[in-house]
DNA sequence: TTCATATCTGCAAAACTGCGCAGATATGTG
DNA sequence: CACATATCTGCGCAGTTTTGCAGATATGAA
């Protein structure tokens, strides 16, 4: 009876991970295959510490999977499609970057979605 | 340069703002189309001053849109398709439900994904 | 006007998050 | 073993979010 509530939480707890600029960016830079912590940090230009606690939460929730290699750790998404997915949300913000910042949201679209080169389907 | 930045804060806003039990069941429940906030809450059981308060959120960044007439406020969603792009996630949580929920979630899918009588594309 | 209905707003407490930093671990090198 | 590299973990402060409740509006009816 109570399976709609508990999709909706589990649904709650996934775009809660989701809604953090750091960790979208990571998810976005992961759709081209896996990388490790330090990798990931200077192509986002964020301090390793940071995407290294932010990775660990997302690993917890097995939204990605890790593999050692050595002393670096590559990291890579469990659901490949998730990158497209959430790019799918851009028109959906539309409005409100057309009110405040404008120019830059057409750019920005494009480069974001052109960039990574298609991986699954 | 800071466009893409400024899309993932951007998209990590319209994430949190969808990451909540409540609101994801409320986004859901207007996919049929426009509501009034008391036959919302009746319809999620929840009381209409939470209602209220999630509608004014969600309308203050345009995700939805207010009709009044007379005294009643009729809410729908700017963006109809969002509520299926929301629902394109649930493959995303399938581990975590598994391991823990179990039984529950197939059940619930086949709920969230039927009740709704297709609006657009 | 007075009353009932439908919805909204403001407030304060509790709970949750994100961040940097210091220090821990683990692996590889000489 | 000692040392450098790559990453992780724990801690505490600061800022944000959620929630119920009390009271404010707004509309319609008598």
């Amino acid at each position: 009876m109570p399976s709609r509530l508990i999709v909706s939480r589990e649904l709650a707890e996934l775009f809660k991970l989701l809604a953090h600029p750091d960790r979208l960016r990571l998810v976005e830079e992961l759709r081209s295959g896996e990388q490790d912590v330090g990798s990931i940090a200077s192509a986002l230009m964020l301090p390793a510490t940071r995407i290294s606690q932010h990775l660990a939460l997302l690993k917890a929730v097995r939204l990605v999977e890790e593999r050692r290699a050595g002393r670096t750790h590559f990291y890579r998404l469990v659901h490949p499609q998730m990158a497209g997915w959430i790019l799918e949300a851009l028109p959906f913000i539309d409005i409100r970057n057309r009110l405040e910042n404008a120019a830059h949201i057409d750019d920005a679209r494009a480069r974001w979605s052109t960039v990574p080169p298609e991986i699954s389907t």
